[in-house]
DNA sequence: CTGTTAGCGCATTCAA
DNA sequence: TTGAATGCGCTAACAG
């Protein structure tokens, strides 16, 4: 049984008040029952239950924080910000994950509501229309919302111009004399920072008068054979693509390797951009271009942003921070006009694993 | 005022007791009671304090999780694993990172022990000489090591084999003609398993009769400079490397990307093999040679461990879970530089572009 | 400056 | 089958 306050009082010869006060520093102590106190603490290597203080002071000292994975670099760095940002403020992070799947959002909540936490900082499914954010904005602790970007008022994000970015990287890439740019995106039901780049997108091919493709729509998580066959509408085109904007980086390194198997060379047959600015987009060859996201950041402005909103020192409303673009080997002038790529036989031979 | 289980017992006319008990099918309850008291709580958006419940029952069903860094791949899977686990045994996590950081491990472990986690799932710089590790053997939860492996017997860990994976993977850079092969590593400062897999290193050099290289010891998160830096000692050597084994697949990465500034080509002037086997490491070009160890497996493995120590259902061991190699484009023969060592049959297929 | 006391929300005796 | 009472560990009045 591991020591209470009770236990230290008694070896200190005094009241269970006064090992608060030292605690706390809540009152003023005399130095010797302070020195007697902390003597007591230290032989029965006393600490602190934070649940009895809890229950007690109403403050528990603790965020939620629920992302759709921590597998992906992106929610990673965020939580490794958020993270930062609570342990600076002397908060604790309980940690729920739905795995992209929108039916684990309530129980996730659930469980850390019961937990008692005095925030969240969540990335749901779709922003937009969630009952869940409803019943938090009835009963439940104020949150941020992470990437969720959403126009109702009211409603705090920490977000990026997910729309503006891409329609500025399609810009990009129409710059360079692309005009058949394919949109590859992660499956929209479960992220609204896909549909949200893909209106980038929308918006910018319109805006330059150029017709845009039917949306590839990917299993993320699938194999390279369901990725390959997904693609497979694009490439089969009489006039494929010369440019795939890719609604993440992880989505475009796999296209990458994708054309690769395919038997396109990156970037001189097709150009290939990515979203979110991944460390490791700049390591492969040729580097990813991508729009760099400061995610690390918005996982720390997320946290001070729902500290600042419980203490009303901040309204509920949408804070974006700024991106920017990030070049690399992936992006290169259109290949020569009028032509399509020429349909290199797959030289499978060579590769085996 | 979030409605306490006074309010619901009031509303629905009975006692706090009988609304506990339908809470927990703790005893018997009279069918008119019982729904009295279901539509109370649902009148009232009724939700159990776990606060409270703990405090009494002394059961938090939480568990804390202490890693270096969620930005690495591999522990945001293992993370991953053990929040799958936990949520099926209806345990929440309590998250902490020490960024590779000793001394804020202990703070670290406070913290999550103040929350009166019921058990640990961990990984230390050091394992062996931890201090930390002592003192909770005396007085703290169970805990289970993450990656982590020690000599020490009653100690709990999920791990793999370090040493023999790297080893067996030297010996195939040995068998394809290699010699000169330098280990490239993390801080030893910050990572014991670097330090096991460096042993799997010399092992297998010295077991075939070849002179280990001085280690590179980078800086795991410096810039491109740095790293450049502290290569430049090997690739300026008279006899440069023709292959390097990597302690991990992050750094593998990095040394491709290295080497090419450095104008060498990955494999055919120099073969490069990482561990982990991260999911990207197969999405690169050329893929990344490694040794596939299952993270998400166990990150689960741990978490399950946890809950069987804590009911005596296990013993306190280590459990180490198979690796694998992982083939990749990043493998080659050595070049042929002049050498004529031992004819030696490479077991992996040629590989030419 | 210090001690006594009253809960925080809940599960759980013990009686009835 | 139900209710009253106790206490988990702690902080915060309120006295002294």
């Amino acid at each position: 049984m591991t020591a209470t306050i009770h236990d230290v009082a008694q070896r200190a010869g005094c009241s269970i008040a006064s090992v608060s006060r030292v605690l706390n520093g809540s009152a003023a102590i005399s130095p010797a029952l302070e020195a007697r106190v902390r003597e007591a603490i230290r032989e029965l290597g006393y600490r602190p239950n934070a649940l009895g203080r809890s229950l007690k002071t109403k403050s528990t000292r603790t965020v939620g924080v629920l992302v759709p994975s921590f597998t992906n670099p992106v929610f990673a760095a965020s939580l490794a910000g958020v993270e930062q940002a609570a342990r600076m403020a002397g908060y604790d992070i309980i940690l729920a994950a739905s795995d992209y799947d929108r039916d684990r959002e309530p129980e996730a909540l659930g469980a850390l509501m019961a937990r008692e936490v005095e925030g969240l900082v969540l990335t749901v499914a779709d922003a937009e229309h969630s009952m869940l954010l409803d019943s938090l904005d009835r009963d439940g602790p104020p949150y941020v919302l992470l990437y969720n970007e959403l126009a109702r008022e009211g409603r705090a994000a920490v977000s990026v111009d997910n729309e503006g970015a891409v329609a500025d990287l399609v810009g990009r890439l129409i710059g360079l004399g692309h005009e058949r740019i394919a949109f590859v995106a992660g499956r929209f039901r479960a992220s609204d920072r896909s549909r949200l780049r893909h209106q980038g997108y929308l918006a910018a091919m319109t805006g330059a008068g150029l017709e845009p493709l039917p949306v590839a729509e990917v299993e993320f998580l699938g194999d390279e054979a369901a990725f390959d066959r997904d693609l497979a509408a694009l490439l089969g085109r009489t006039a494929p693509p010369t440019a795939f904007a890719c609604s993440n980086d992880l989505l475009a390194i796999a296209v990458m390797a994708a054309l690769r198997r395919a038997g396109l060379r990156v970037p001189e047959d097709a150009s290939v951009t990515g979203f979110d600015g991944i460390a490791i987009g700049r390591q492969i060859h040729p580097s990813l271009a991508t729009v760099e996201t400061p995610t690390h950041a918005m996982g720390r402005a997320a946290l001070e942003l729902l500290l600042d909103i419980r203490t009303n020192r901040a309204p509920r409303a949408t804070r974006r921070l700024a991106h920017r673009f990030r070049p690399g080997g992936s992006l290169a002038q259109a290949p020569a006009a009028g032509l399509a790529p020429s349909p290199t036989l797959p030289d499978e031979t060579e590769r085996k694993t």
